[in-house]
DNA sequence: GGTCCAATTGATAATGAATATTAAAAACTA
DNA sequence: TAGTTTTTAATATTCATTATCAATTGGACC
């Protein structure tokens, strides 16, 4: 029924803001970043590779920093990749990570998230966003 | 007084459990990373560089993971860089960090912590670690 | 202390994620 | 549609980290 997305138009107004253009690339990165909660540059690389306009792999990383500028995307460094987290998703992305088999749970809690404004707070400092990631073992793997 | 550290038990304990050997090289790696709350494996080199045996970059990575695996350090992936935590000097390493200037400080909330262990629980998993980090602009920073 | 063998080191090559470069192609603009 | 600027794709490059491997060392056992 909405063909474009809140996503679209706030992309749309970034690159008007930055004197940037539009691109089929931009586009097709965007309509694939919007269907998944996070994804890093090799994976979404992957994913386009079918598609007829090959995209290189540098375009896909210049496109998915954009939206981090943009603030469709918000980086986040996990192993030795970057995982490009969908902001739309979720107002955060908070993990529990499996040690054991690397499944990952996503959360989120309020009280935690009004604590961490409360530490911000008394040590001056305005939050502009957070990671929180909690390992251990599911409970598959603990036997 | 105490001329051995409960850390330098800590890492015999692992050594010898994983049939291990304690050499110079790993006695004073950890010598100077118990000086320090956090470090990268490249300002551990240039820390180390004057000393008398020369120990290689290599050998200041792989002891910094022998580390994390003796439970002694975290690594945690910032910007391009893998920082080392001393696990010694908190309990846990919570980080605000500036966005601004790159200022890191460090804190801790138990009530945070019980949360987590809350929505751990809530999952099914049980928490060996955790990675909390508040990004935004400190007070200089601000205006 | 000396011997033996697996673990460790150092030097360097290799890997791999991310960025820079650049000629060619595409998008806006008039 | 012509002209100007941005963007793309392919490739080279950078830089942190890991793998390789010959030479060395630690330490258990004699």
């Amino acid at each position: 029924m909405n063909k474009a997305p809140k996503e679209t138009r706030v992309l749309k107004e970034h690159l008007a803001k930055h004197q940037l253009k539009l691109t089929h690339q931009r586009e097709q990165i965007l309509h694939e970043f919007l269907k998944v909660e996070h994804i890093t540059a090799e994976q979404m690389y992957r994913m386009l590779a079918k598609k007829d306009p090959h995209i290189g792999l540098a375009t896909i990383y210049r496109t998915l920093n954009l939206f981090c500028e943009a603030g469709l995307a918000q980086a986040r460094h996990f192993g030795t990749q970057t995982q490009y987290d969908n902001v739309s998703h979720k107002g955060h992305h908070d993990h529990l990570i499996c040690t054991g088999c690397g499944k990952i749970v996503e959360f989120e809690n309020c009280d935690i998230e009004r604590l961490q404004e409360e530490v911000a707070k008394r040590n001056g400092f305005t939050i502009q966003t957070h990671k929180l990631e909690l390992y251990g073992l599911c409970s598959g793997c603990r036997h």
